[in-house]
DNA sequence: ACCATAGGCAAGTGTTCGCTTGCCTACCAA
DNA sequence: TTGGTAGGCAAGCGAACACTTGCCTATGGT
């Protein structure tokens, strides 16, 4: 369970691909795929990209609706909520100089 | 540099190393080792933990202190914080139905 | 009907990762 | 000084991963 999320986010690319939906929401394949060449020039095959938003959806973090011919992808940040409570302890604060 | 943490969080066995930590910190190798053995039933080698160990220093996550020839393992969690907040934008807050 | 668009499936490949095995160094006590 | 304890270095191996290539399925426009 959160193994897929871990190993989501493990990937540099997947990361990326989360800032591109973090900045519009809603994105194609085909956009991403745009988007990820032309800003971060990255030169990724649309397979590679397609592969890893497969990725983010198992790991919760990509939601996708279809509509025609079209499959767009929707970020989902709750995932993320809760992967860092879990060694944040409550009684932490110690007065953080 | 995020990505030597997000690797380190990729491994279930360097996340149950942090659980340890979080229960107890400033733990050894050796401690480490036999708490994994005894509670999770993991069947790792010295080795294996040394290098998960590693792993989790160049993350940031994890501080060692030498005193004689013990070396003992501090917890840090401060790099979780930033993880997050990557992808939490401030205008998020879409009323959560 | 035709063709272009948007995407999916599956096999193959090179690299990285996790783990083991074997030997070596530093510290402490008798 | 000898022996035991705590840890490190490095080579090797199998599995998982990221990516490519090639072909195939739908949907939409003309």
């Amino acid at each position: 369970m959160a193994d897929d999320l871990f190993k989501a986010l493990a990937d540099p690319t997947r990361r990326r691909i989360l800032d591109e939906l973090v900045e519009r929401n809603g994105q194609t394949l085909f956009e991403i795929c745009a988007r990820l060449t032309t800003k971060h020039g990255l030169g990724l095959s649309r397979q590679a990209i397609s592969q890893h938003l497969a990725v983010l959806e198992a790991a919760g973090l990509v939601h996708t609706r279809r509509q025609g011919r079209c499959k767009f992808h929707d970020l989902d940040t709750e995932p993320l909520e809760h992967i860092v409570t879990r060694w944040l302890r409550p009684e932490a604060p110690e007065s953080t100089p």
